[in-house]
DNA sequence: CTTAGTTATTGATGTTTGTCAAGAATGGAG
DNA sequence: CTCCATTCTTGACAAACATCAATAACTAAG
């Protein structure tokens, strides 16, 4: 059950076979139906995940009442709340777009791990630097680019999304309306 | 010297007197000329820095040669580059927009500071977290608002920013040109 | 003070997005 | 299968931004 978990680990650093073999013990694994909320904005985020299968998607709800989506987490992606661990409350939401087999951490069994293996406190630590790192790029990479590039990098990059999420969540990921996502597509199915 | 860094750690922690003594005992202060470069994008970062006097912009150049501007520093700002202490390469330049006095810190001191006073260790890791969160709070800020409700937003919170930084830097801050933020100002003014 | 270089504004024009409203397509529950 | 709710598309219009080009304002160096 945990290869899915070393695969992806092993994407930003190098697992020591017996690395691998603690992973593969220390997973819970559980099952979540469509549409359910794992975590609510406001509150405590005491859990991180590891999708195993289907696709959860992270959002935030402004003052404006509007809906932003953060980011989609499919198979193969660890989901770690900014506030995990924390007692901040969360600053979004987290949702099953589908039905969804996670692998479940929480602040205490990590400490428990970390005790008894203590290799396992840096490979977190680097995950961690490695989440902020990819934000940053994302984030700068949103400024300089069009709505339209963003577009066309995610038909390039992760094209299973466009089949699996809804189009309006996905005009939130990119920050325009649906109907400007809608005019979008038509415009480049036109001109190729 | 240490008084503004404990200043500005308090904003976010608690620190005990015996804290406060550590910090103002164990800094190194530097100063540097407007325009240096403190860090180029596709170098390694093995500093990290607090700004004492002067304001420090941090930006990155994409594929199509275009500027971002990531985020402006002023006095009482930490400055901790996202690959600080990695062997990864910057995603983003560092430069002196004024004459700047800056603490200067690099791993190995901190290192040696982590084994003299723990308790170091984790302010540091707070610090990092603080930092997260306040980036991934303002990525979704930016997807939510329009560049005006940004531009006012700098003018009621930062409005020294306005005096300081020139505003071509400041529209790549926003996400427009330099154009569009000169009328999006006429706008404002006329209208207020 | 003058000049060269940078930074800021303005004008004209085309593209894209937002908004409001209506209709089409899709999907799930009974 | 039918119906209802959600999701997607389309139209019309206004607002905002990008682009290109020219000019104005400002700054720093000689």
């Amino acid at each position: 059950m945990g290869n899915e978990v070393i695969s992806y680990l092993s994407k930003h650093i190098k697992l020591s076979p017996r690395q691998k073999e603690l992973i593969e013990k220390c997973t819970i694994v559980k099952s979540y139906t469509k549409g359910t909320i794992l975590l609510r904005q406001g509150n405590i985020a005491n859990e991180s995940y590891f999708v195993l299968k289907g696709i959860v998607r992270s959002y935030a709800i402004n003052d404006n009442e509007q809906e932003t989506t953060i980011e989609f987490y499919p198979e193969e992606q660890a989901i770690i709340p900014l506030t995990y661990g924390k007692r901040i409350p969360s600053t979004h939401f987290l949702e099953c777009l589908e039905d969804c087999t996670l692998i479940i951490n929480n602040p205490e069994y990590e400490q428990e791990m970390f005790a008894k293996y203590p290799e396992f406190e840096s490979i977190c630590r680097v995950m961690g630097e490695v989440m902020m790192a990819q934000l940053q790029e994302s984030f700068t990479d949103y400024k300089t680019r069009k709505p339209e590039e963003r577009y066309l990098y995610i038909m390039e990059h992760r094209p299973t999304l466009l089949q699996r999420v809804p189009l309006y969540q996905l005009a939130s990921y990119l920050g325009i309306k649906p109907e400007s996502l809608s005019r979008l597509r038509k415009r480049l199915t036109k001109n190729n």
